[in-house]
DNA sequence: AGCACTGTTTACAT
DNA sequence: TATGTAAACAGTGC
């Protein structure tokens, strides 16, 4: 599911159980969902205290009493608290056991997601969260200047840029059709070609999007993506994305490939 | 049946 | 270094 409304609104969802809770055992039936070595994964976790669950970009991290669990649900990974053995399918691929008879079970039908431990002095300061850039909802002291400067040090089309995650991290391929139409910014623009105004106005529609769709609990598309039984509401406030028709000068939207990835936008709007 | 599509990221070739 | 393509995987829909 997962862009960063959808990731803030399971990290609230998580942590109003979780927080408190011992992990007592780990089951890891698929091992490409660990990028550490098993053994120092399971090590490092098992029986620590979550005591705190943050977000950055689209990562969760789960603040232990030793060091963080770092977790990436990429397309469609999920997380599901439950009580014990109440609740399995073959889809899902590591299994927390906690100390009250609950166990937090991630499905990912993908199997692209990506979970790592991280020490207290690595977490932000190594890969992967050392790589992305500012985070419209969490970084209130944004250098508009420097993100400009940096847009315009790239030639590929302005919506890859966004969803590379290493100027701006949080916007996905939903976000940043959304974002563009508001800044009317055609998707395909080269980044050398974004003025300061435009640069502005993307981080200042990016902040303003992504908190009504966090208000919203997140955009729900397809059915089966929902995540914790949790139905995001932000699909009835989509401008362009999955759109036939410009909301502001009622055209037919232009549906492309870029990143080959589908883009909604609207060519009379947005230049 | 086969192909195109999917809210992500990264490894690899050029 | 920068950019474009393919790959990781499983399911749905035409």
């Amino acid at each position: 599911m997962p862009e960063l409304p959808e990731v803030e609104t399971v990290r609230r969802v998580l942590k109003k159980d979780l927080v408190g809770l011992v992990i007592s055992d780990i089951e890891i039936r698929y091992s490409g969902i660990i990028e550490d070595d098993l053994n120092y994964f399971i090590n490092n976790i098992k029986n620590k205290t979550i005591e705190d669950i943050k977000r950055r970009g689209k990562y969760l991290i789960f603040k232990l009493n030793e060091g963080y669990m770092l977790s990436h649900l990429r397309m469609e990974g999920k997380y599901f608290y439950v009580p014990n053995n109440s609740l399995d399918n073959k889809h899902i691929h590591v299994i927390f056991k906690l100390n009250n008879g609950y166990s937090l079970l991630y499905q990912d039908v993908r199997k692209f997601g990506k979970m790592s431990y991280k020490k207290e002095d690595e977490l932000y300061d190594t890969n992967p969260l050392n790589e992305l850039g500012v985070d419209p909802i969490l970084d209130t002291n944004i250098d508009n200047e420097l993100i400009h400067s940096k847009i315009i040090n790239k030639r590929i089309p302005i919506k890859s840029i966004l969803l590379e995650q290493s100027i701006i991290t949080g916007l996905g391929n939903i976000y940043v059709d959304e974002v563009l139409f508001s800044a009317k910014i055609d998707p395909n623009r080269p980044g050398n070609t974004i003025t300061l105004e435009e640069s502005n106005n993307i981080i200042r529609y990016s902040k303003e999007i992504l908190e009504k769709a966090i208000l919203n609990k997140g955009t729900t598309i397809r059915s089966y993506t929902s995540s914790l039984g949790v139905e995001g509401n932000y699909q009835n406030f989509l401008n362009v994305h999955t759109k036939n028709i410009c909301p502001h000068c009622k055209n037919t939207l232009t549906r492309v490939k870029i990143n080959g990835r589908t883009t909604y936008f609207c060519n009379n709007c947005q230049r």
